[in-house]
DNA sequence: CATTACTATTACGTTAACGTCAACTATGAC
DNA sequence: GTCATAGTTGACGTTAACGTAATAGTAATG
């Protein structure tokens, strides 16, 4: 239609701007997450995948399964159309809001254990005369 | 040697008192958690096979794999032999906290991003006129 | 003796979300 | 032509922690 390669992106271009890798957006495409246009053989990105795939990334980070964002996204497809869609998002929403809610509150319980466990250590280990090495503060993002 | 039957426990019995299944007892002893002794094929858990199961159970809360469990039982049973093992667990133990308090961030994070959404999208189906079911409270501990 | 209740071993199935590899195709540079 | 680069499809592999048969043995009970 115009020049304007921007509004679509090669398979490359989308794992650089959104860190995955080119077998992942297959993958998505495959299970329906994304709808790619072809040229010739290869697989164009459009601003509508992209809104989709940041979504998806999105989603993951709540836990739903890929499943789930696929009905999603489906739902905010149909969008306006059907007010009860919107509902049944805002339903599913909720119900994995309790769920991370739940596991919260128990990785706090887990980690007050835990924490507990370690102090009865140090006193088992200092009274044996065992020098504890307070960990160097962990550098983040360590590649490898 | 006595009578003490209680000494030891078949596997239906640690299955109920553990709630676990026969085939998780199994799995464990094939992966060197557990080692039950036989009365001719028959598997009869001693009460170190109960305690060992008691830490394997609080270990899976605290996220280990059980690979990991296995090396922190094996260090629990050399015990005050070696010095550097305990200090071995602590440090484990020590790494895995760190990795459940950023799972925790995360997941706090999270559930504040999904909680903004989630108003979001009250507003919006609020202004079309769509009421909002409150979860009527979900009960916890449902036997299913 | 037959049935029922447990138990054992072996081995393949499950689930999610990709990774990895092989074999091919298409395109542009030189 | 041919080398390099990027892309494609297809299919099998991976990981964890068991589940699920299928088959067989053993023991107590009626």
């Amino acid at each position: 239609m115009n020049k304007m390669t921007t509004e679509v992106c090669t398979i490359k271009e989308m794992c650089d701007l959104y860190r995955v890798t080119p077998r992942t957006l297959r993958f998505y495409e495959s299970k329906e997450l994304l709808f790619p246009i072809r040229e010739g053989q290869r697989r164009l990105f459009t601003r509508r995948d992209r809104a989709r795939l940041k979504l998806i990334l999105q989603g993951k980070r709540f836990g739903f399964s890929l499943e789930n964002i696929r009905q999603l996204l489906n739902l905010y497809d149909i969008g306006d159309q059907q007010k009860t869609q919107l509902a049944k998002t805002y339903e599913l929403a909720t119900e994995r809001l309790m769920v991370m809610v739940d596991q919260k509150n128990e990785l706090t319980t887990a980690i007050q254990d835990l924490k507990e466990m370690l102090q009865w250590g140090e006193k088992i280990l200092d009274s044996r005369g065992i020098k504890i090495e307070k960990q160097p503060k962990k550098r983040a993002g360590n590649n490898h």
